[in-house]
DNA sequence: GTCTATATAACGATAGAC
DNA sequence: GTCTATCGTTATATAGAC
């Protein structure tokens, strides 16, 4: 692939058009009618650059999770602690939602649909790998003392999984609020609960 | 609307049907013919029970949020502390997660969708009505001390909403895992975090 | 309450001119 | 790289027979 000097190719402002409405309205939901009107131009066209919807979709989110497995992967290399190391993922996945928030989106609302089809295969591949990553975070952040002997760790990572990606459907990004912020607050609570804290033997 | 004595009528057979399928392959993705031969009939011979799927959906949708709307309703009626009321609603929400799972999934996947269409104009009303409810305990929460002071109670609102309902995602109940189980689990995390407890003031 | 048959519209995709 | 024109399929919904 080509590109021009940090200038979108005619392709990925299409393929930037389509990830929108593909966020926005659902996969299913949009038509190559309204990726091309969006993009100025008639349906047909579209086939020029793409051999189907599908694979406009699939190029979107192969791109996508490439470069998030990518930062997942440098974490797991790190040599940090375990709080650390979890925390990373944790930040690594706001600045996900931040950066490519449609990819996200698209992906929390149709890779159960897409998945069903050969092709994206890859999809449920990604997830065991994703799941991977959390739970060796975790049974480190066990061993090493810095999480809860007792915790549940197959109940904690799908509570963090989908509380961290769901955040995509009301994050906004401002100057006040970042993704930064946003990562903190979600970790205090995380790691330390909404509740007054008392001391840990008795009140 | 007329019950038989337990027995669901064919009316109330056909959606329970349809809410499956909304629910599995999302609403745009289910079509009047996938509804129809999953009951056993023809398309056409829909239309004698509903005006359109659109309806259908409808009716599901509006039903559910009528009873879940009158659990919560109840807590806020309550004369209990902030803390215990705030874990009622937490306990309500996974209940009905358990009791409906299609439900649950259709207004997750697709309440956006359809809020679009002035027919579902009550979908944001209620969504409206659902953020008084946890605002007004999360509030009564921090004004009794049972809840840390210096909580984003916007954030911490989002966070509760969206982590407790997109368990609908992965929770299958079992006899060993309730759905009660799992809102103590949930709870636990919420309210303590799952980092090792450390004394307030020094270790 | 269901089936047969079909109207009507929207959809993804193609072929060839420009 | 886009447009014109359109094919073939699938979708929601309807009308009347049984």
């Amino acid at each position: 692939m080509v590109t021009t000097g940090g200038l979108a190719t005619r392709r990925e402002e299409l393929l930037a058009i389509a990830a929108r409405l593909f966020a926005e309205k659902g996969f299913k939901n949009t038509t190559v009618r309204d990726i091309a009107e969006a993009a100025g131009i008639l349906s047909g066209s579209l086939y020029h650059h793409f051999d189907s919807k599908e694979s406009m979709v699939d190029e979107i989110l192969s791109t996508f999770q490439a470069e998030l497995f990518g930062r997942y992967d440098e974490i797991l290399a790190s040599k940090d602690n375990a709080r650390t190391r979890l925390e990373a993922a944790v930040r690594v996945s706001f600045e996900a939602i931040d950066r490519h928030p449609h990819e996200v989106a698209i992906f929390q609302n149709d890779a159960d649909y897409l998945g069903g089809f050969e092709r994206f295969a890859y999809l449920a591949e990604r997830n065991e790998q994703s799941r991977n990553v959390w739970m060796t975070l975790l049974r480190q952040g066990v061993r090493s003392g810095d999480l809860r002997k007792e915790l549940d760790i197959n109940l904690t990572y799908r509570f963090i999984r989908d509380t961290v990606w769901v955040a995509v459907r009301w994050y906004r990004p401002t100057k006040k609020l970042t993704h930064t912020d946003i990562a903190n607050q979600y970790l205090q609570i995380l790691l330390d609960g909404i509740a007054r804290p008392t001391s840990p033997a008795k009140p």
